[in-house]
DNA sequence: AATGAAGGCAACCGCAGAAGG
DNA sequence: GCCTTCTGCGGTTGCCTTCAT
């Protein structure tokens, strides 16, 4: 499509907009309308190129522009409409009265996108997400943090690593009061299982979700590292507060997951989407290894798209109810890891021979 | 109070499709 | 049918403001 563009032209003047040359075209447009923004400059009296006061005039000047905080409701439509549409923000400002495509765009930029990632769905398919292998570099990462939880909660240290210290805390809240016997055993290793299900879970839907974007490469940028890097801690000192030794399994709720047979509890802006499948929904349920899960967990994304992953094989062969994994879990083995020999943990079955897998069984 | 970081938003850039000659 | 022009769209950038240290 070779043409030029129509900004080439030097001498035009760049950037913003002053009150005066608004009003040139203000009074221009409601003169004699837009006519060619081409040419339109020249005949207001604009330094300008035609494309910039087209964008001035849509974006900024129509008299019919809604300004403001977007409301619940404009909020839950955008996110509606994104679910269905992607990306088609002029599309999506049509069904937004006094909102231009820009003004979307840059709300879904700068909130929208950032709270569904740190609610563990991906932007763009607005599900939660499941790619196990797009964590894996946090798996490496974590694996090093195992090593710190192991030092930190045997050496009963103090610990500079945040996450670290929660977990220890976990650990030592659980398996406190000394001889401990089978049930400390069994809280010990269920916090253990939680903790890793958090990392886990917050790790593989975040950097995934920076992965996802635009047929598949490209390297995570700084900013969703940091997205992931947050929502990783949000994860983190959800899991830390949560009494380990209860029986109240920590759930993904802090980052937008429900369980334990509770629905949603975080604000969420897809409750008229459509429900997907109970079937994604135990294989999400499966992989995350959140238990008790109903349907209701995940009402809040659309229900037309294919699962990002089919799971079903790796999952339904291990368990059938989501409950099991953390009661099986709980009874399997000892703090110091050994080794339970047949895991109930919904991995793949080559992700047993890793020591760092196994060691959590 | 000063400074750096982060967030929010307006504007720019380049591409693609439609329209006209 | 081809070429050029125009318009619209989506991605990205950079500036300004706000917040945290």
């Amino acid at each position: 499509m070779g043409r030029s563009p129509c900004c080439d032209e030097s001498g035009l003047k760049k950037g913003p907009w002053t009150p005066e040359e608004d009003e040139k075209l203000l009074h221009y447009i409601q003169k004699n309308g837009h006519g060619s923004w081409r040419t339109l400059p020249r005949l207001a009296g604009l330094n300008r190129c035609g494309k910039s006061c087209r964008l001035r005039w849509t974006n900024y000047l129509r008299p019919d522009i809604k300004r403001g905080k977007f409301s619940q409701e404009e909020e839950q439509t955008i996110l509606h409409l994104h679910s269905i549409l992607g990306n088609k923000w002029s599309a999506i400002a049509t069904h937004l009265p006094g909102r231009t495509d820009n003004e979307i765009k840059n709300f879904w930029n700068t909130h929208l996108k950032k709270r569904l990632i740190q609610m563990g769905f991906d932007p763009m398919t607005h599900r939660p997400r499941t790619d196990f292998f797009a964590a894996l570099p946090q798996l490496i990462a974590l694996a090093t943090l195992r090593d710190q939880l192991a030092a930190t909660a045997c050496g009963g240290g103090g610990g500079g690593d945040t996450a670290a210290a929660a977990a220890a805390q976990i650990m030592q809240g659980a398996g406190g009061g000394g001889g401990g016997g089978g049930g400390a055993d069994v809280a010990i290793q269920a916090a253990k299982m939680q903790y890793l299900q958090c990392l886990l879970q917050s790790a593989a839907s975040t950097i995934a979700s920076a992965g996802s974007g635009g047929g598949g490469g490209g390297a995570m940028s700084a900013h969703d590292a940091d997205a992931a890097l947050a929502a990783a801690a949000a994860a983190a000192a959800t899991c830390s507060s949560s009494p380990a030794g209860s029986s109240v399994p920590i759930t993904p709720t802090a980052v937008g997951h429900s369980g334990g047979g509770q629905t949603q509890t975080t604000p969420c802006a897809f409750s008229e989407a459509p429900v997907i499948t109970s079937d994604d929904v135990e294989a999400n349920l499966r992989l995350l290894g959140c238990g008790g899960g109903g349907a209701d967990a995940f009402t809040c994304h659309g229900g037309s798209l294919p699962p990002l992953a089919d799971l079903s094989d790796v999952t339904t062969t291990t368990m059938t109810n989501p409950l099991d994994w953390c009661s099986a879990t709980a009874s399997a083995s000892s703090c110091g890891g050994g080794g339970g020999a047949s895991s109930p943990f919904p991995w793949p079955e080559f992700f047993h021979d890793d020591p760092f897998i196994t060691d959590f069984l």
